[in-house]
DNA sequence: ACTATGTTGTAGATAATCTAGGTATGGGTA
DNA sequence: TACCCATACCTAGATTATCTACAACATAGT
């Protein structure tokens, strides 16, 4: 497949936050992590996960560490910041209510 | 309000085409009900639906016609083309297979 | 004359994602 | 040894949707 696009444009922040909201996991984990949850609907790009992750990291909201992976390599491990759980909770709140109202539009008689 | 997005990017069509799936109506109509029936969460600045409408219709989806507004103006409206229809089944479904996608991450315990 | 509301429109900025590359390491296999 | 594949990180440039901020005009009401 392909075309029908891999990610909702503005979800991919609160994907990586919430991810990382049990434990502190690398990049590429963090991926797969979300394709394999999503039943392989959802398709994190490298493209576009990296430059996400700079992008949360530069605001505060998970912090890298580079340590071993469970392969023996060197891979960055990063971490949810406090002021990335509360950044969490206010995507999560905004995810709902803008899901929810595009419902009551779409799921209209 | 203001800051938390007043859309979700990629949804407007989406959004429109549902609109003028009961009947034909013109541009500004579209917003004012989009916002309405969504509770006033979503709010469709003019910046976006103009170009958006002038998308939909260079895609074939929807096809425009100057006509007097109930307020007795000109006013150009949008009906929604066979073409149209088969895209609102196909971006509802779209829609439907992503948030769902995206729910079972975000509701996770 | 002025203002508020309806109605359409465009130009430019912003920002997220995708495409398409690149680099490197380690394990397995021929 | 050589080779390939999976893991793991990265960036540059293109694409595209939406937003900000305008401009223009009509009608109705004060």
């Amino acid at each position: 497949m392909g075309k029908p696009n891999d990610l909702v444009q503005g979800t991919l922040d609160l994907l990586i936050l919430k991810t990382l909201r049990p434990e502190a996991m690398h990049g590429w984990a963090i991926a797969k992590r979300i394709q394999q949850i999503s039943g392989e609907v959802l398709q994190v790009q490298q493209g576009s996960l990296y430059p996400a992750l700079h992008r949360l990291e530069q605001q505060g909201w998970i912090r890298g560490k580079w340590q071993e992976s469970e392969t023996g390599r060197q891979a960055k491990f990063y971490a949810l910041t406090a002021a990335g759980r509360k950044q969490l909770e206010a995507e999560t709140a905004n995810w709902n209510r803008l899901s929810a109202a595009i419902n009551l539009i779409v799921s209209e008689a």
